[in-house]
DNA sequence: CCCATATATGCTCAAGTTGAGCATAAAACC
DNA sequence: GGTTTTATGCTCAACTTGAGCATATATGGG
């Protein structure tokens, strides 16, 4: 049975064992040698837009490590950790961020190391190469990036991941009717019921309800079914591979490390205050709202977001009123980043409502 | 200011910037080769005692690597990736525990990768090395182990992150008073006071209660104000190097990484059914709440434990008593491991209460 | 100027959750 | 049989959450 919070493997002998007690560093060289990416998802948003920030290249990419088909495709910043060059991987990573976008990044966490990419690394014999994946947050959305980096609506790369207005129709249409064929591939018994219990539990359906935080689930299922193009670029073409592949596809493994970025940030909004990376200086409650939702993607209960704001001490007002709001005017807040220092520091809590606010 | 959930450091350029649009994979290999490392923290419990896998090597480490003054320190069962040896990180540290402990890794997840290891590594002129940590949960803890390894007390390495009887009494008696001293040797001013008021954030103190959670945190600021024999050992004798340094030591970074794992167990328990991966096949309610108390170092309110997990649905009966309570018997519960599947997995809440159950 | 329409903001209410403790049950030990 | 120990049932007040009603104050059109 698979297990949703980590891998339940049993270790197989891959090769054959060192003898006790050696010092495992004393493996030769040539063995032990890789090269780390490192890879930033750098989130903002504008407006209800949720953005991320996407590098194309120019030049024609051409030796296997870059991916064989994966010219013109855009992907997210990213470059090689040079232990000569970076003093740490943080460091490393604004360098490549800052170069290759020229934005000097703020907050940023580390999201999780990918040691297997699909095939694609497999051949070119070059050494093994591993991605560190990071999510950086910024609200500088409107400075001019560098020549080859724009900011995308992150919702093209997972167009079934917005609920704000209503179910996105590709659910219906596309992805859960290939999910059953997907199923029905499978021998009858527990397979299959295993396969069709876990496209439920990623998309909903009847009685099991959408969860926003489930991104890299949901991406990593899509992947395995074969109805993204990675999976056939990484793979060949699959049983199932739709004429239209869903999302706008990414290079390399970037996709997968924008899902569990959004997956991360999905969560933490409701446990740290992390929204206000995403905030200028000043802003009206609604907007903040409106922020939460375009991260998130599901529509909030107004007058109860405003009281768990409130209450939660993370804002104060700076006395100014916003007349631009369409309605009567609204307060303007500020972030109180002394809270980032109390023991209060509590997130935005939400939950979702049938849309309508 | 300090930002407690990510750092904010302005990227400066550590060397010069390539041209706009290059393949960042084009650098020569030389510049980009490191040495990975994967770390296990396997950790089970025994009663009422939570217990870390060590492993102590019998030859004498003598290479710059392998640190210079940690011959005879025991650390975490680890290992080189070997690209051509493992398929993923996962099984290259599934491989590698087998080796070590003669234990076969159940549940493992990834927890982070640690690019700067203090400055031990820093000579020697070898590859850099990288730190991948993982966090392994099982309940195997009566199955002999391999010959170097053994099953220690968490608590010996942190000795004041135990709460269950009393506050760790070092805390009032070495820690509090001196990091207080740390503090005064900023000058006065803002940074004495943000040191002042971070230690009193990570220890507890007047109003701001303890969070068990923080355990990395604690740890860093030891680490930092020259509490930990690590410090010495990395950066040389600090001001205020106590003559009895606090917890036992580890090698290498690993005490860093155990850390990491205590916080981010500590915190996981709340939320995703993760403690039953330490349980027996059956248990009694009270045996579950003896290894929530023990894993989050806090005493839990019994009554309310129950109402808890047996709401929570993650829990069935088997009809069998257990008579060994020394009081009335206890009815024998087995976790319900479809819930896995299911939407409703809930962890296991608690909140601290004051001693006494 | 008045009205329709928007958004902002205050307030209530029922249902559920949480923290704490009282009370009783059923073993073991003497 | 009484004491001790753990198990288990139950209550109660305080607080939180989800939902919606009502009012306030802008804007824009006639």
């Amino acid at each position: 049975m698979s297990h949703p919070n980590a891998k339940h493997r049993p270790a197989s002998r891959e090769s054959s064992p060192r003898e006790q007690g050696a010092n495992p560093w004393e493996a030769s060289a040539a063995e032990t040698t890789v090269k780390v990416g490192l890879n930033a998802a750098i989130v903002g948003v504008d407006e209800d837009k949720p953005l991320v920030m996407t590098v194309r290249y120019d030049e024609t990419v051409s030796n296997a490590e870059a991916g064989r088909e994966d010219q013109g495709i855009p992907g997210l910043p990213f470059g090689p950790f040079e232990p000569h060059r970076h003093r740490t991987l943080d460091s490393g990573l604004r360098q490549w961020v800052a170069e290759q976008t020229d934005l000097q990044l703020g907050y940023a966490e580390q999201l999780y190391t990918f040691g297997d990419r699909g095939r694609e690394f497999e051949f070119g014999g070059g050494p093994r190469i591993i991605s560190v994946g990071y999510l950086a947050l910024t609200n500088r959305v409107s400075d001019d990036p560098a020549p080859l980096a724009s900011w995308e609506d992150w919702y093209r790369y997972f167009p079934w991941e917005d609920w704000r207005d209503t179910e996105p129709p590709v659910l219906a249409e596309v992805i859960r009717p290939a999910l059953i064929r997907w199923a029905e591939r499978a021998e009858m018994g527990p397979e299959r019921d295993h396969k069709r219990e876990r496209a439920a539990l990623c998309f909903g359906s009847d009685g099991i309800a959408w969860d926003e935080e489930k991104v890299l689930d949901r991406y990593e299922l899509l992947y395995e079914a074969g109805l993204v193009y990675e999976a056939a670029r990484d793979r060949g073409p699959r049983p199932d591979t739709p004429e239209r592949p869903l999302g706008l596809p990414m290079r390399f493994d970037h996709r997968r490390i924008l899902a569990t970025a959004m997956s991360r940030l999905r969560g933490k909004l409701k446990y740290r205050p992390v929204v206000f990376e995403l905030m200028p200086p000043t802003f009206t409650l609604f907007e903040l709202q409106r922020v939460v939702e375009a991260i998130s993607g599901v529509r909030l209960h107004k007058q109860n977001f405003r009281r768990f704001v409130e209450k939660s001490g993370l804002v104060e007002t700076t006395g100014d009123i916003s007349t631009q709001t369409g309605g009567r005017p609204a307060a303007r807040y500020r972030f109180r980043r002394e809270v980032l220092l109390e023991r209060l520091s509590a997130g935005v809590r939400f939950s979702a409502t049938i849309s309508k606010r």
